[in-house]
DNA sequence: TATTGTTATACTCTATAACTATA
DNA sequence: TATAGTTATAGAGTATAACAATA
């Protein structure tokens, strides 16, 4: 596929006139994909004043949310591999919004924990992302919100939606 | 975010009991993404066969679909930069699949082409494409099929669904 | 023997700058 | 002056192998 990212907030691809466009708009894959890319667009730039990528708001949130999670959970949650988890860690640790303490019964693994200034900061980019998505997004009313994310998780999921 | 894609078909990364992530649970975006990547994680081992990774199979059918296309168009449909089709183009016509010609009326472009042969694989990857999508996808029934392409396009058109 | 966190590294994907030949 | 296609290259993002410490 494609359809991709860009500088931050590059306008929307298309409508490209001329081109026939109508098999690759018939396939969830390829409309799931860039309904992802427009909401990344979206909360890409606001989250860009606190340093923040979106891996990085995710892994916080994570942590902010299970206070005691082992990297290992974090990578299990979001399929992040345990390389790539290492430098976002750090990253944010270094900045003093987690922290890591010695795991109480696992004396290989670390117990993180969000910081009360990193609290704060997950806790404005939460409500923010929440509105963005809520207001970029609100062609949707809550019943379409709703159904929507129950199809995509039956899709990703099968069945248990 | 992050909810990758990996080695190709590794298994869809939760259910993770412990850990709570309602809130990413509730955001379209992580869900729209989510499910991108497992369609995309189904459909990738399929086209292996043909050496056509995802990208290939999209610039592929944009030709097919739109005879004497130009590379410039394609970048715009699929918002892919200029440089980076370029070795895309180039490997679908060293495989005899696609063929530049002049462009009849622009000097400086060039008018691509499928080729009989490209026609035939196109032909046949694009029905396998839609064959997994509508079966393994199809926790779905064509109301919610439809339904979720509506919603989708909804979020990344803006009402024009 | 298996797992946690880590380093080092490779590979892929995406983006920028700059050039040429036309328009 | 701007656009189509291209090269070269830089930078993210993603993946693999291998190791020390602990289970």
């Amino acid at each position: 596929m494609s359809v991709i990212s860009h500088p931050a907030d590059t306008p929307p691809p298309e409508p490209n006139p001329g081109v026939d466009t109508r098999f690759l708009e018939s396939l969830i894959g390829y409309n799931a994909r860039r309904a992802a890319l427009a909401i990344i667009g979206h909360v890409l730039p606001r989250l860009e004043p606190w340093g923040l990528r979106v891996v990085d708001f995710t892994v916080l949130t994570l942590i902010a949310h299970n206070p005691g999670i082992t990297s290992r959970q974090v990578c299990a949650a979001l399929d992040i591999l345990p390389p790539n988890l290492v430098g976002l860690v750090r990253g944010l640790e270094q900045r003093g919004w987690i922290e890591r303490r010695d795991h109480p019964t696992d004396r290989r693994a670390q117990a993180l924990y969000v910081t009360p200034r990193g609290a704060a900061v997950q806790a404005q980019a939460q409500a923010l992302v929440s509105a963005v998505e809520s207001s970029d997004v609100t062609h949707l009313d809550d019943v379409e919100r709703t159904m929507l994310i129950r199809l995509l998780r039956k899709v990703y999921l099968g069945r248990n939606a």
